[in-house]
DNA sequence: AAGATTTTTTGAACCTGTTCAAATTTGAAC
DNA sequence: GTTCAAATTTGAACAGGTTCAAAAAATCTT
């Protein structure tokens, strides 16, 4: 796809992408022009456009480089817990802890996350590679959980659950309360409850509510498209 | 607070709003130029500035007319339906059929939804009387429904169908299927189960758990600010 | 190393939302 | 009808994201 990773013109990359996100937690992203990230990184305005094709393709990297950074250290954080919610949990602190310097300019990112078609949008097709790797996390902490999950249930929930991080994000990201205090306590209070509905799910009795929350399901979630040959 | 309701400069507004909507419909509100609707309201770009504030008060003044216009109709719809599930159907079926020559322009307006602090979301402070009086519909849908709403739950209900209400809407804006048909069949396979779920609500021993779902509400529900004398 | 080719960089636009001071028009008071 | 203030309109800017042809630098070929 990418003609070739291209030899040096990697590093100029870097430190476009260094000085814009430096000025974007400083000043927000909206604030923060391009050309001034070219001025910071040495270079005229159409040379940054050589290496960005827009402002919000910063915002990509940022978001690409961050999924990247996560991968590493799920490992080690699912070796140290054992049921479902503190695995979960820990999954959503990781993001949340990495993401706290950016918190003020993730409005950016966000901002477009109810565009599906929007690139910039955690949902968009643009995102696919980034989601499927976030995604797989959650499959990672469901998978070594100590809770039995129902066999029609098992290909959605890694992706709900993916779903209620999102939500909790785009919570944290508009929280204004100290120490964004208001998303810990949601956390705290709504993951029990769906770990608990989840055990509750494999009752026998339940067959019939489960099957229509997944037929819900399927409605909802775009049919993926074939990859064609 | 707005100095006066202006003599004849309403007549300039409502023409400007009507090219605007116009061309929105026509090109979509991205291609729609604040140029060319000024042009088309044979008048200069300052002067349409003159009497909106923006282009997104374009967006913002079909959303008040909107609601506007609905107002009338909600009287009369209600009366025709008994059960909870026809009522609130009705509501959401009228604002769709109002909604529908919009549907390409809204992804405008619902661009911003996850931003609660921009202007134009529909969470906005900016749109709370639009919003509370859009609310107000689903709490009459309520009222003269055939369902006994908990006590404990009254009060958030009409809010939680409106919310409901606006992710049909936001899936809609992006359902790409013949006539929006994936938009109906959600709808027609969840409001069931929304109602289903209420009059389970309401047995004896779903007291704790109602309990804890309407303390998770209350978390995530900003706090109204206490309006000042 | 000269020439050819590709990658980067530059600088000057362009586009579109928005602002603003200076007219012009309107309407009320006299 | 003249006068004055307020409401409206104009035209010319500005800002910031984006584009692009032409120049410069780096790389490759022989």
């Amino acid at each position: 796809m990418t003609p070739a990773p291209s030899p040096k013109a990697e590093a100029t990359r870097a430190r476009i992408l260094h000085e814009a996100l430096a000025r974007f937690r400083e000043k927000g992203f909206d604030a923060t022009t391009m050309r001034d990230i070219a001025q910071a990184a040495g270079m005229s305005l159409g040379a940054t456009y050589y290496h960005f094709e827009s402002k919000e393709a910063l915002v990509m990297a940022f978001y690409e480089e961050s999924q990247e950074a996560l991968q590493d250290r799920i490992p080690e954080a699912m070796a140290a817990h054992r049921d479902l919610a503190s695995r979960v949990r820990e999954v959503i602190r990781l993001r949340f802890e990495q993401f706290q310097p950016y918190r003020a300019m993730l409005g950016a990112l966000f901002r477009n996350a109810a565009d599906p078609q929007h690139p910039l949008s955690p949902f968009s097709p643009a995102t696919k590679g980034i989601r499927d790797r976030a995604i797989a996390h959650f499959e990672e902490a469901v998978r070594g959980g100590d809770v039995k999950v129902p066999k029609d249930l098992q290909p959605h929930l890694p992706r709900l659950l993916w779903m209620y991080q999102m939500g909790l994000i785009l919570f944290w990201i508009h929280d204004r309360s100290e120490g964004q205090a208001r998303t810990w306590t949601l956390l705290d209070k709504s993951l029990p409850l769906i770990v608990s509905a989840l055990k509750l799910a494999r009752l026998p009795l339940m067959g019939p509510v489960r099957g229509a929350a997944i037929d819900l399901l399927t409605t909802v979630l775009e049919p993926e498209p074939a990859s064609p040959a």
